[in-house]
DNA sequence: CATGAATGAGACTTCATTCAT
DNA sequence: AATGAATGAAGTCTCATTCAT
């Protein structure tokens, strides 16, 4: 391959570490960590075997590490996206989520879901770090958002950590099926994500708000 | 080991592929298909590795068997279940969901949400066969309660399929992270399967449910 | 399997170790010693492989008598013909090898070369065995032969050891060919062994070359 | 191991494909393909297991390289032989063989029959090519130069296909001596290879019967 | 005697990691 | 910095041999 420009190379050479770790979250997203081969993770990021092991020390780094970037990345991103909306809070949580999930959802970062649930018993350090630093900061941030419509009168009284859970585990299982039987299921009838994104939402809140108080014009009659 | 019983051999015989399997079973869903060894699962059923081989031509064999055996049993358990309840549409729906899952949750095979997400890239086999006998066929069952309530007047006319899986996929959920996450806190704050299963039941069919029209009236009383 | 004879039981064990030597023999000529497994020989012989180890210590120990047992007899097959024949010296050369050598190539027997040529390195006592045994024998006997026809003046004083050779070795060869390559050649035109065994000994005595044409004018002019 | 040379490591990787196919070619021979463990040949050739595998993607695609090599080497070899002698028809056969033959004996090519007649069943694709490329080449050129001989009135009109055999398979056999019973009998009276080669083709192309005793003369003067 | 389930040493092969170039 | 040949520990699977029934 000739090559013109005279800054590829320092270009290239600077972008090394990440395009290893793009390559290495595709993988292992595919296939399983165990069931990667560190050829295969140096083959797609255009470097050979050897090269990996200047910027990882070892296979075990290089799934922390991709890990741990997609997980900042994704928690900046969703910080961002929080302090954007307002609104009611229906109207709030509706923008927020769809917002974050859909961007979420289209990026190669919905892998990084697959990856955490099925290496997290391999790999305690990475259950701390997930528990601590998404987990529950995506409990808190969405949590408070619920508290504040049901002691605003909007939402019913519900118990706020399983809403969390019941808004969020659909949209995380959205997530995984995109990476697992989503990705095996070629022409088959399969799930429209973004539409789904939006129908759930819809419908867990409708389930959240009070019922319409259409007692008002009785009420006038008092 | 000593062993009165003389037909022990035989009685063993007989019991080895199920403890295989639920050796497999278990090895598979804590560490992943790849990382487990075969030793490692013929150990933890008593047998030596060569023995193994002998009710199994191989590791990617004792994996589809495994998950075979877990679908099918619990497809047999779903249906019979379905079969039990009634009462109006969302009771029916309250009490099948419950008491199917909660048996679910609390069984080993819980696990097999995880090996079929981890593991079906790899092997597509898998895949047609879980669509096929589970995705397919837990849909129709739930898609044809929902539609009925719909009907009845009961539910409000959401989207029956994106319905289903705001149903479904936390459950789902609430079983992958039993074995991957939740297997890794020790102490800390969890989620209790059982509570959040009703907890999340209701919300979604509140949701469902056509808000009560009568309050008007009792409020005039007032 | 019912079993009206009564004796048939007697009569199959005894025959036992019989059996198994025949199937381990052709086994071993078809497939090479290690190549062998020991179920299959048991299988071959329709029994059990646990029974092979009644009457064989080892798998070893069972080629060692697949040889012993075919050399022995093919031993004295020869001795008893050789014993037969009469006549000048190469109707007797003639009579014996022919006789002697469309029988063992039409005989099981006939793989028992390719078994020594294969085997021998790796079990240095069947070489010396084979070599005191069947080696020298057939030399002493045949070269006998050769050296009396020398001295009768029926020969040329051709060099006797190489003649035994010259003589032979395309006799093993055919069997050796019909246990490796001649298995493999279906429907190939290959080599009809009952034919080349006289076409070679006829050639062998009389030789490619035509006799010199010259004494003939020199023996006129006496 | 020092090494000075600073193109070592590129030196011996051209040189390891061959380097692996002797010492498997000398091991095969010896010892049988099966009873062959990879780490001797890889021992032997004096590199680790592993890089046996970076050059022969199985053992038995090692076997197939190592006898097709072999062959079409001899093959070449055996061409180039036939294209330089000339002299009556006698004379260019015994010429051709001879050096052919002693050539062929004192290399470790010899080893390559015993290969072929061992597992030439247990590799079909072996058998194709050895037919082809080696029996029906070789049989084609000697053929011809029979059949010259016979035109000629030079040697009587013998079976040709079986006077080949009668002359290659001693050849043939003798390779195989050396590399079985003859590689056992330390001390022991052997066979001298380069005599026996043309002491047997002394015998086949005179015969061992003294020429008929020239009736000819006889017959006239009655 | 006969069986065949069980064993475990040992074979082939893979692959993360190293290191001379 | 980059390469890729080399390594060898570790994994899957086989099979000769044993032994309870």
């Amino acid at each position: 391959m000739i090559d013109i420009d005279p800054h590829h190379r320092r270009r290239r050479k600077d972008a090394r570490p990440q395009e290893l770790l793009d390559a290495a979250m595709a993988l292992f997203v595919e296939k399983g960590f165990a069931a990667t081969r560190t050829d295969e993770v140096a083959l797609r990021a255009g470097v050979s075997k050897g090269t990996l092991y200047l910027y990882f020390p070892s296979k075990e780094d290089l799934l922390k590490a991709v890990i741990a970037q997609q997980l900042s990345e994704r928690i900046a991103e969703g910080a961002a996206l929080a302090a954007v909306h307002d609104g009611d809070t229906a109207a709030l949580l509706r923008g927020m989520l769809v917002d974050w999930w859909t961007q979420l959802y289209d990026s190669p970062a919905a892998g990084v879901f697959k990856l955490v649930i099925t290496e997290v018993r391999n790999f305690p350090e990475i259950a701390d770090y997930y528990q601590r630093e998404v987990v529950a900061r995506a409990h808190e941030v969405l949590g408070k958002v619920l508290r504040h419509g049901i002691d605003s009168g909007e939402f019913r009284p519900v118990p706020v950590d399983a809403a969390v859970h019941s808004l969020l585990f659909p949209l995380i299982m959205l997530c995984l099926h995109k990476h697992s039987l989503g990705a095996c299921m070629h022409g088959a009838p399969d799930i429209d994500g973004h539409l789904f994104i939006r129908q759930h939402i819809d419908l867990v809140l409708d389930g959240l708000c009070q019922p319409p108080v259409r007692p008002a014009p009785l009420r006038r009659k008092i």
